[in-house]
RNA sequence: GGUCCUGUGGCCGAGUGGCUAGGCUGAGCUCUGCAAAAGCUCCUACACCAGUUCGAAUCUGGUCGGGACCUCCA
């Protein structure tokens, strides 16, 4: 049987399999270094405030991440912070949303970039992301990007016109494979050139800045060889990843959305700045949408996380928890679009509910000692539970299918609860089993995919008048006295806490979620 | 317009050519003082048309619908 502990990397029995989008096909995963994995994902843009969207991303690559290290890889983890702003639109006069939202909300730029990236990492902690082993910020790595810029003038792939540096994408598309990630056409690029102003100082419209002039106005600015001015927004991604990671690294992740330009683009400066492919397997997850329409700031319907969170919004029926769009997002394969919807969100939270309930129910088993045999008392159900166990980790090596564990989990739930109401005895399954079930639900559900519990019911004092208003009712059920008993459970209710009787007599208690 | 993806039961969503994923909802039953929870059972779908095949949700072609990218975007 497949066990857990890894075989790092290459040599073991199954494979870890990625899609990966340079080849749209499923590859076998193979480190450039064995046991050691460099894993880079686009990070948020520090100008606002997260939204639902941008949830995917970070979860998905979370579990990568805890999958990986799961394998017995070392990973470097690395995501960016963007704040130093870019052009708004192409084309158009140059100008800096970050400075431009700043005079807007009487901040410096620096203080609204510091505002936005804690608001980002308090949603990450509550989303139960692991922090990246390095985040790095744009602003910090301005000499790192004017030196590769610097590399690729020298190349010949860049020229400079009024202060601000081009990338030369005719030139590369020369000898190289401009569009290859994408999947686009160098030649359907160059005659879908719309007529844009201020487009005249490129020589082609596929061409992208690498370096931008800054209108007195800005305040967002650094010297430069080229004259004052700011990054051009692929550039960070490239000297970051470079820096961190090396000339080339194993995994690149982000939404696919940012294929073109921004990876196509980091792909040819990078490549013409460090004379090798950046990225072995680029992974990207697709879209949640909203009626069927992609989540975004353009399209006007965005759902900020503190929005979800509290409810408030009018698309909202109630507020989410955290772990509800998280077990949301893991219940669908990461590249297929997920749809928002309230009634989709309130199934998500009530599976989760169930999930939880019935882990925490095999988590108690574990403390009372039971009667554990060898052999199993139910031969077949005991190839059932491990049939499905087994395939936890064969379904995350095919390209990290979460949602087929989950569907795993949810078989195995009726069994557990089962097992607690004793109408299955423990002793059906095998010692083995029994504890590679604990072990596996433990290692996926908490490690893995990272949930915790939706209610906090840790609270000492909580628990404490919990019991007394427990052993109360306890004691007016055994009197019949059913008013007082009915009266405690009604009123607890009301605020949210629901008491059910167990079967032995006992009486548990939780809390509702907000 | 170009490139690509997609269309599964009331809803959400897995699906490697044959053996009816899973979740939510709904109905019934069991347990229970009553509830809740839990357990059991039921509701057997693959846009449409044609083809390949002994056999297709799964492959091929076409039709229609939805979406993403081509512009800041997770």
């Amino acid at each position: 049987m497949e066990s857990k502990s890894s075989s790092l990397g290459d040599g073991g029995k199954a494979e870890l399999k990625v899609f990966n989008s340079l080849t749209r096909q499923k590859e076998v995963f193979k480190p450039i270094t064995p046991g050691l994995v460099g894993m880079y994902v686009c990070g948020p843009t520090v100008s606002g405030e997260s939204h639902l969207g941008h949830s995917r991303p970070y979860v998905t690559f979370d579990v990568v991440y805890r999958y990986l290290m799961h394998l017995g890889y070392k990973v470097r983890y690395v995501r960016n912070i963007t704040d130093a702003g870019h052009f708004e639109e192409e084309g158009r006069e140059a100008e800096d949303k970050i400075s431009k939202k700043a005079v807007l909300e009487k901040l410096e730029p620096m203080e609204l970039v510091q505002k936005y990236t804690n608001l980002f990492h308090w949603a990450m902690n509550l989303f139960n992301c692991l922090p990246p082993s390095i985040e790095p910020t744009a602003t910090g790595h301005i000499v790192e990007q004017i030196n590769m810029i610097e590399k690729i003038i020298a190349a010949g792939y860049a020229y400079v016109v009024n202060g601000s540096v081009y990338f030369d994408v005719m030139k590369y598309a020369q000898d190289h494979d401009y569009g290859k990630l994408s999947g686009r056409v160098i030649d359907e690029l160059l005659e879908t050139t719309r007529d844009l102003e201020g487009q005249e100082e490129k020589r082609n419209k596929a061409d992208f800045a690498l370096w931008k002039n800054a209108a007195p106005e800005h305040i967002m600015r650094w010297k430069s060889p080229w004259g004052i001015g700011f990054p051009g927004w692929h550039i960070e991604c490239s000297a970051m990843s470079t820096k961190y990671l090396g000339d080339q690294f194993d995994i690149h992740g982000g939404g696919m959305d940012l294929l073109f330009p921004h990876h196509e683009s980091e792909i040819a400066q990078s490549t013409i700045c460090n004379h090798i492919a950046p990225v072995r397997y680029w992974i990207h997850n697709n879209m949640i949408t909203i009626n069927g329409r992609k989540m975004s700031k353009s399209l006007n319907n965005v759902i900020k996380l503190t929005e979800l969170f509290s409810g408030n919004h009018p698309m909202l029926e109630k507020a989410y928890h955290p772990m509800t769009i998280r077990f949301f997002i893991l219940q669908t394969y990461y590249r297929s679009t997920l749809d928002f919807s309230n009634e989709a969100l309130q199934a998500a939270e009530k599976g989760l509910k169930r999930l939880w309930e019935a882990y925490e129910n095999l988590v108690k088993l574990q403390a009372a000692s039971y009667e554990l045999r060898e052999t199993p008392g139910d031969i077949e159900l005991d190839a059932r539970i491990s049939k499905l166990l087994a395939e936890f980790d064969e379904f995350m090596k095919d390209d990290f299918s979460t949602a087929k564990v989950l569907a795993n989990m949810f078989e195995l739930v009726p069994v557990i609860n089962s097992m607690k109401d004793k109408t299955i005895p423990v002793s059906a399954l095998s010692a083995r089993t029994f504890q590679l079930l604990q072990t596996q639900m433990k290692l996926f559900v908490e490690e893995i995919f990272g949930l915790k519990s939706i209610t906090e019911a840790d609270n000492k004092k909580l628990q404490g008048v919990m019991q007394l208003l427990v052993d109360i009712r306890k004691e007016a059920r055994a009197r019949k006295d059913f008013v007082t008993s009915d009266n405690i459970r009604n009123q607890l209710q009301q605020l949210g806490i629901a008491l059910k009787d167990e079967r032995d007599g006992s009486i548990s208690w939780s809390i509702d979620t907000p």
